[in-house]
DNA sequence: ACTTGATTAAAACAAACGTTTGAATAAAAT
DNA sequence: ATTTTATTCAAACGTTTGTTTTAATCAAGT
């Protein structure tokens, strides 16, 4: 896969970036895992930033693309509002962790990555990610718009919200629970049934009754726009 | 609240490390918010690694005694298989959501810092961080099971495993959402109908049926251990 | 008044950082 | 064969990092 210098430093950039974070991982350990020297780095990309924003280039994109092909193709299935929510969310949520199969490609590295990006932005790719990103969120709130016909729009933002954070989450493997407790977890590698468990957990996270505005312990009614 | 160098020094370097990260924080940083000697830190903790373990200790001990207490005070209200279930997740996740509020007390910058803990490990705190919160799990662990009995022992962990992160990503607060999307997010700072919606979503995902396990495309039944 | 112990202050430490430079090397074009 | 272009290399640039050192300052204790 990795021929030429520039791929090669974008695996190991990748690599490194995953597991240690941006400020933590250095040029010199990115070029000592690549093989290459120092400055091939600011040769071809011109800087880390840029560096940084390349990887995330190669990856998102056609990840993004995959995901509204299955949304177009569950379209294509079903009459608009009869859409199984269960296929809208794995439609939007399958694409990105299941990168985490094709070892290959490289793809689970590039989830860790991906995943600590949501959590550690200021990297001055947040233009370029909303970029990339926009059109995707814009067509799925939608098409959840119309599965969930009877939820207020304020509500769906919040649980679209919450899925994302669940997504990002999982998709940086940090595996809180493991760091949290002592338990051994039941085989994280195994992507096939983690993402249905989380698809079911979702599912049924979104399509809850959407719950009564109560009273706050100040008397007055909790506002709700 | 600030008297001694020391707790000036603890505020100051909470703040900074919930906004950039703990690498991306310098010492030079954090004694120049706090209006003191660069050598003060090295003087009063040590090290930057103790001080941002001193960081987590005088929070975190006291937010997980109140979680308990919550969990106990269940107990004493209901038999030990009818607590609701959403009051369990409420005693798990409101604590720490609801340091959000008194900001008086310097908890919502304390937040993202724990957070951003989640997500960026490697500090050398993970053994420290375990004896906090390991009771805790397996205290509340041991209450779901005994609400969800007929969930299996680990799709109740995958469970946890989702709320856990959940709780993490929206304590970061990095809010991905407006990253994402060009959305207007509805008062990030109304902390209580964001608990409330949380739990409601959180609460769902927890009690959905356990989903039965189905053929992988190989033809092979997928391995639930 | 003097001494002792705890804190603060300014300065310097070595190490590591991202980046740049200029020469050496390889590949391609003429 | 020679020139041109692209790439690699070793070395150094100026900063910034966490940490240490040494002297100055302060607060009680005797």
């Amino acid at each position: 896969m990795a021929r030429n210098t520039k791929d090669i430093i974008l695996d190991a950039a990748e690599a490194l970036f995953a597991e240690q974070g941006f400020t933590s991982t250095s040029l010199r350990n990115i070029t000592a895992k690549a093989g290459v020297n120092l400055a091939a780095v600011n040769y071809h990309f011109g800087s880390k930033n840029a560096l940084i924003a390349a990887i995330f280039e190669r990856r998102i994109i056609p990840m993004n693309r995959i995901r509204l092909a299955r949304l177009e193709a569950l379209n294509q299935q079903h009459s608009a509002e009869d859409i199984p929510l269960e296929g809208l969310i794995e439609a939007f949520m399958g694409p990105p962790l299941e990168l985490a199969r094709d070892t290959d490609k490289g793809g689970a590295i590039f989830l860790k990555l991906l995943g600590r990006m949501y959590t550690e932005p200021s990297h001055d790719l947040q233009e370029e990610i909303r970029g990339m990103y926009g059109p995707v969120i814009e067509r799925f709130k939608d098409a959840f718009a119309r599965v969930l016909p009877n939820l207020p729009a304020d509500e769906l933002y919040w649980r679209m919200h919450f899925m994302v954070g669940l997504l990002a989450y999982m998709m940086a493997g940090t595996d809180m629970m493991r760091l949290i407790a002592s338990c051994r977890v039941c085989d994280p590698l195994d992507t096939r049934t983690m993402i249905q468990r989380l698809c079911v957990f979702v599912a049924a996270g979104m399509g809850a009754a959407a719950p009564v505005p109560e009273l706050s312990e100040t008397g007055e009614w909790v506002n709700e726009a």
